[in-house]
RNA sequence: GGCGCGGUGGCCGAGAGGAUAGGCAGAGGAUUGCAAAUCCUCGUACACCGGUUCGAAUCCGGUCCGUGCCUCCA
């Protein structure tokens, strides 16, 4: 089956064809670890994450790489401002993020560098922009020539002069382009800094991603993706970092073939912004809610679509979540068999990662599990859902079934069931709504079945 | 200002020239002592104005709204 990705190259869906077919590479840019991650973050991982299993799928050897930013002005920021070591700071913030996206059912990638552990790569790199004559050193920093490179604004198609137009930064004066942007800059005494060719400073945000990628994947790789908001600087310098370093001033292809960019979350209709006071974190939102909902919420939308977060589409997933676990709670004597993936949803998903349609066909394909009872198609349904990231829980437990859980006494629980069963018996209506309500306090529903009353947590 | 993206039924959200998208919510029904859970039935929507076409939500032009990026924000 043929996959289809939107590639921001050329501004269209096209045919996916691996550089090699025997192992497929791809790189996504991770978060810059100091603070907690927000669902814009949690977004991109989401996304690359189903990407990368999508890939797995079907092809047998697949590395996807997604970095850790740990070396970053922000950083330094923070470590000023609260006190803490650097390094603390950013395993902190790693682990957590780390965690968090677990909670989100996101697969650990394959490799997950650090900046930190390629600095050397990075001043190789940038020794070699200048050897090339695409780099210069200006007042302790070494800034890339973007004038040296004509193909600069491929990916986000702008020219050089519209950027100028319409900067409204202004220039260091250090720059001999309005629009070049730094390799490397000096780090002053409480700085983090190592030792390079140009003095101890550190490197520029864009040229741990061109050494990471090159190190860990080769070049030209695959696929490379991220944020949308990366299109332009982040990934526009990368590519012009990778693709002068190695002599391919006239193609931008050279550093990665494909270039996925999801779109941007907005919160309850507004941008997600410090100054609005709406940065929705990963962390608290997994106090509320199952990962698994919050995952679903990541995908019901189209990843490169705008998505509007809001309590609303949570809701509005758990409910639909709820009812798939609830078809694998009704089928749950069928053993399931070892099923392959419906074409429908593998389609939707090869069609440029539909998650919609792909959740319209799990839908259809789980209503018929449920009416046919059928091991085939039970296990269609796990199999889909464990590629998407979903469904892999027990249902009863995903539904509060029997699960006493810290804050309910399953015995009190069952005493004032026998007594509700007894007062049916006896037609006092009245005393057996009076314990239903009860229980209902206590955050339990009753359902009557033909087997007798069940009782579950309310969720 | 420059370069993009988008406006689909109450809500979320696919689709992209001739269509049952799907979901959530809601209504009615079955079931139930009543509920819960489940099942069945029910929605003819595509910002606006022109145009192309036998036919447009889908293509073209314009308008109005919303929104993203424009040197380190996923």
């Amino acid at each position: 089956m043929a996959l289809k990705l939107h590639n921001t190259l050329s501004g269209k869906k096209e045919d996916f064809i691996p550089l090699d077919p025997q192992h497929i590479r791809l790189y996504a840019c991770g978060p810059t670890v100091y603070s907690y991650a927000h669902i814009g973050n949690a977004r991109m991982a989401v996304v690359f994450d189903l990407l990368a299993e999508l890939l797995k799928h079907s092809h047998k050897k697949v590395t996807y790489v997604s970095n850790i930013t740990d070396v970053d002005d922000k950083i330094i920021a923070v470590a000023t401002e609260s006190g803490e070591e650097i390094d603390v700071i950013t395993k902190k913030y790693a682990d957590i993020y780390n965690k968090d996206m677990a909670a989100l059912g996101v697969r650990a990638p394959d490799i997950q560098p650090r900046a930190t552990e390629h600095i050397q790569e990075m001043i190789d790199l940038t020794a070699l922009l200048i050897e090339a004559g695409h780099a210069y050193e200006a007042d302790g920093h070494v800034l890339f020539d973007v004038p040296s490179f004509p193909a600069y604004g491929g990916l986000s198609k702008r020219s050089r002069d519209e950027q100028i137009a319409g900067a409204r930064v202004e220039v260091a004066s250090y720059k001999k382009d309005p629009a070049d942007f730094v390799l490397w800059k000096p780090s002053s005494k409480d700085e983090p800094g190592w030792d390079s060719p140009w003095g101890r400073g550190r490197p520029g945000w864009h040229i741990e991603c061109s050494a990471m990628a090159e190190k860990h994947l080769g070049l030209p790789f695959d696929i490379h993706g991220g944020g949308a908001d990366l299109k332009f600087p982040h990934h526009e310098n990368e590519i012009a970092q990778s693709c002068c370093a190695h002599g391919h001033e006239n193609d931008i292809t050279a550093f990665a073939k494909y270039w996925i960019h999801n779109g941007f979350v907005t919160v309850e209709g507004e941008k997600m912004a410090k100054s609005v006071g709406n940065i929705t974190l990963v962390h608290d939102l997994i106090k509320s809610y199952p990962g698994e909902v919050l995952r679903m919420t990541l995908l019901s939308a189209h990843y490169r679509q705008p998505l509007d977060w809001s309590t609303a589409t949570i809701e509005q997933s758990k409910s639909f979540i709820d009812r798939l676990y609830n078809i694998l709670k009704d089928i749950e004597d069928v053993q399931a068999e070892d099923a392959t993936i419906p074409d429908d949803i593998l389609e939707a998903l090869h069609d440029d990662l539909n998650t919609p349609k792909a959740f319209a066909a799990l839908n259809t394909l789980a209503k018929e599990a449920a009416a046919q009872k059928s091991p085939a198609l039970k296990g269609q349904l796990l199999a889909a859902g464990k590629l998407m990231g979903l469904l892999q829980q027990d249902p009863n437990e995903w539904l509060g079934y029997g699960q006493p859980g810290g804050d309910v006494d399953a015995s009190e629980i069952e005493k004032l069931l026998a007594e509700r069963q007894e007062a049916k018996a006896s037609k006092d209506y009245a005393r057996a709504d009076e314990i239903r309500a009860k229980l209902d306090e206590m955050n339990i529903v009753i359902e009557d079945t033909p087997q007798g009353p069940k009782w579950r947590k309310a969720s």
